[in-house]
RNA sequence: UCCCGGGUGGUGUAACGGUAGCACAACCGCCUUUGACGCGGUCAGUCAUGGUUCGAAUCCAUGCCCGGGAGCCA
């Protein structure tokens, strides 16, 4: 599918001008910089799509980077995780694989050439003392009583930090700016921590560790990027990346910050994913319901929805809330184009067709999809004995009922047109079986005399189906806002309690015996499912159910109750 | 209280100072061998007040409202 031209934004008239002005001499280069202290999430995508698009619509190039300076958080199984996901969105980094941790031996002896500047120093402040010294919004904070602290003295005493002499917390490195500033972050900030851990790449190599501030924006400054986007809360970070580098004399990215955009109904917050985790509300990361991107891969989503997803959303500095309408179009709008129809009943009710003769089987051919005659189509097995969705049938019709119930034709998709003439009920009154005739005459569903028929069901021959231990995942993953857990309302008691649903009673059309995992159907009016690659097995599918389809009837129940 | 951002229909986003458009949602109708999809239509917006201008969503001023910021996290 073509990409659309992407839509104008704030970024892009800023590159533009860049282009146009040849500060980065006519360059564009972006990148993605994870810390690996978690699986990436739906937001992250965006973030990917955004970098790795920009640098492909401007012929520049896209680096991914893990920003690993904090060792207490960081895993090997993440930098894994993270590199897989950012291929599968299609974050084309080639060869440009980096890690900060690289960049420490640079940034100590920049460090060491901003301390003989005279503008960092060792301070032995601890923590606290440190938030206390530093004053609040409108109020100037305090010197250091370090801050004056001889070069030669700072320059011994930051060596010695490296070397391991002191414990953690004890002592930091410190620019020296000033401590009246407006902007607290530029209110002497630490450049380095005291941190004896161990690094999941450098071992113990380190124990003074650069803090983001410091850190970042040389990291863009040693890798040519040209544009370093990141999220709204860094805005105010952005001066102090600036003065870092200009203290340095080095290359000199230009930092632009954009507004996250959240999804309805989607938990992105990392500590709450960590929770449904631990607490086992989920089976892992990669859980079908979680909004992980691995997640998202596993209930069926496809790259080039998400990428057509955030082209859809578009950028800009607001903060605000994307409905989930839009991801579920824009993954409906491909899987539509490129999903194979097929027939299947979730909740079976069985249906006999008391004229059809026993022991016939006929062969009718379906349509694979119907917006795509190149799918070609495929046979599928009908005899006297069915199985239909229990929802398409009622025994008293509510108002503008089109399926099945007494007295009132309906077609079989791609069968026969039949009518309901009785039903079976056990002794607590459940239907267990529902009689029909059916008219010899309509093959393949059409009424030779040309009358109309309102409803078309779907249905599976009962002698021939596969009936498989289908394990349905659904798609929406909490029914309320989870950001009203600060209200008092706990997410994980309003996740959708069909998001996990064993359908024990489960009959698939037989073709899907050799249904290859990884692979998407429509389910006729049940919505796109995916064969989930890890759970399933020959002859078992586990289907997660990618998007659900519009239901009208349901709309119609809802505004009218007499429907029901 | 100080600093930085930002306010365009229900939601999200466009519009060299020149017809306020697109998508999603909702609603109505048409079509339909998926009540899906598709097609047509409807509803609905520039935070406020001044100023500059032939002309302002856009430039200026003031006000109001919203978001972010006081980690040895990123």
């Amino acid at each position: 599918m073509e990409t659309p031209e992407p839509k104008s934004n704030f970024i892009r008239e800023i590159i533009d001008a860049d282009l146009a002005s040849g500060k980065f001499g006519g360059r564009v280069h972006t990148r993605f910089p994870p810390e690996p202290n978690g699986y990436l999430h739906i937001g992250h995508a965006t973030s990917i799509i955004l970098n790795s698009g920009l640098a492909k619509h401007y012929k520049g190039k896209f680096n991914l980077r893990f920003d690993d300076t904090n060792p207490s958080k960081e895993e090997q199984e993440y930098v894994d995780s993270i590199i897989e996901d950012v291929k599968w969105l299609g974050g084309d980094f080639e060869d440009r694989l980096f890690f900060a941790s690289d960049y420490f031996q640079q940034m100590y002896d920049w460090a060491v050439e901003l301390v003989k500047k005279g503008k960092a120093f060792v301070c032995d402040l601890n923590a606290e003392e440190v938030r206390k010294t530093r004053g609040i919004p409108g109020e100037a904070g305090k010197d250091s009583p370090f801050r004056n602290r001889s070069v030669a003295e700072n320059l011994d005493l930051f060596e010695r930090m490296r070397k391991g002499e002191f414990p953690d917390g004890s002592r930091t490195l410190r620019a020296k700016i000033d401590m009246a500033h407006p902007n607290l972050n530029m209110r002497d900030p630490v450049m380095y921590r005291i941190l004896h851990a161990e690094h999941h790449r450098q071992g113990n190599k380190w124990c003074i560790y650069p803090m983001y501030d410091w850190a970042h924006g040389l990291e863009d400054s040693l890798e040519k990027i040209t544009h370093s986007i990141c999220t709204l809360e860094f805005a105010d970070h952005r001066p102090l990346y600036d003065w870092f580098i200009d203290q340095l004399g080095v290359y000199h990215p230009r930092q632009i910050e954009f507004a996250r955009r959240t999804i309805s109904n989607m938990v992105t917050s990392k500590r709450k994913l960590l929770e449904l985790v631990r607490d086992k509300h989920v089976e892992g990361w990669d859980d079908p319901r979680m909004p992980t991107v691995c997640g998202l891969r596993r209930r069926g989503y496809t790259a080039g929805a998400l990428r057509a997803f955030c082209e859809d959303a578009g950028i800009s500095k607001v903060p605000g809330i994307s409905d989930i309408w839009v991801l579920e179009n824009a993954l409906r709008n491909e899987l539509n184009k490129t999903s194979p129809r097929v027939m299947a009943v979730l909740k079976p009710v069985k249906v006999v067709l008391t004229n059809y003769p026993e022991g016939q089987t006929e062969e009718m051919t379906c349509n694979n999809n119907p917006e795509d005659t190149a799918a070609g189509t495929r046979k599928v097995p009908f005899s006297r004995e069915l199985y239909i969705e229990k929802d398409d049938f009622k025994e008293v019709p509510p108002k503008k009922f089109f399926r099945m119930t007494p007295g009132q034709e309906v077609r079989l998709r791609a069968a026969y047109i039949v009518k309901c003439e009785s039903v079976v009920k056990d002794a607590a009154g459940n239907v267990t079986e529902v009689r029909c005739t059916y008219d010899p005459a309509t093959k393949g569903g059409d009424a030779p005399d040309g009358r109309k028929i309102k409803g078309t069901i779907h249905w599976v021959s009962a002698k021939h189906a596969l009936r498989a231990p289908v394990r349905l995942y659904d798609a929406l993953f909490t029914k309320r806002d989870p950001d009203d857990v600060e209200e008092g309302h706990d997410y994980k008691e309003n996740m959708n309690p069909g998001s996990l649903e064993a359908l024990p009673e489960a009959r698939l059309e037989p073709s899907l015996a050799a249904a290859a995992p990884g692979t998407r159907w429509q389910f006729e009016r049940l919505g796109y499912f995916f064969a989930d690659p890890k759970d399933s097995k020959p002859g078992a599918p586990v289907f997660n159910r990618t998007v659900t389809l519009k239901d009208t009837w349901a709309r119609i129940e809802q505004k009218d109750p007499a429907a029901k």
